[in-house]
DNA sequence: CTGTATCCTAGTGGATACTG
DNA sequence: CAGTATCCACTAGGATACAG
């Protein structure tokens, strides 16, 4: 995801690839989809973000509709992230992608390695 | 896109999105989906692309086994890409994500706007 | 025509101290 | 608890000269 806000973007698909592209928005998107979340609970269940990212991911999918945040005024405050309807529908949507990947998973992994070892040929005969 | 050789990723939804997630992958997806094109055809169909970015996002897509590198040895050489089955599948997937953007691109513009309005706000209350 | 090599910039993202 | 502020590293990506 472009963290910037970019402006209008002519191809839709982009512009929902760059709403969740990001190396963080879809593991935060799956977590509150399941149920609301407080900032806590999201740097235990998304291993290895930093705070930064977590704060600077949440506010733009905050920004776009995707996510929805409320606050409890009480002492220690509790913020809750959770996932807007159009979310819910755009995960929807990410789980046939996710099908898709695990299909081709093997498929990828072999291309991949057969494209590295052909890579790997040429080198050899070069040198 | 990762355009470095990102090992196993446990998430699957994560492995689709950083395949896709380049600035020009989809675009280019998107041409060769529709015919095999040539290099220089990219070059005019992607407007803005560079032929750096042209040419490693080929290399990736190949790589993961969604685009097919046909060279004629003729002079001068001619080189066609085509989207291989997989990448045919996947493009009908990203094609729900498309009718999702298009139907919630009013919303998204109207969430800025209220997000982007109510830290004004607050920035101006803040001073 | 189809690239590769090189140099450079901007922005993403990490670590972490500090605060209401 | 839920962040913000600061500093730093890495790399995606742009421009472009050169090559087979």
């Amino acid at each position: 995801m472009t963290m910037s806000a970019t402006q209008a973007e002519a191809c839709p698909i982009v512009q929902v690839i760059d709403r969740v592209a990001g190396k963080w928005s879809v593991s935060i998107l799956i977590a509150a989809t399941r149920a609301p979340v407080r900032y806590t609970e999201l740097e235990r269940e998304v291993p290895g973000i930093s705070r930064r990212m977590l704060t600077l991911t949440l506010r733009n999918l905050e920004r776009d509709g995707l996510l929805t945040r409320k606050v409890y005024p009480t002492v220690p405050p509790k913020v809750e992230y959770s996932a807007t309807d159009g979310a819910r529908e755009l995960y929807a949507h990410l789980v046939g992608l996710t099908e898709w990947a695990q299909r081709h998973q093997p498929d990828i992994i072999a291309a991949r390695a057969a494209y590295d070892q052909a890579q790997l040929a040429d080198a050899e005969t070069g040198a």
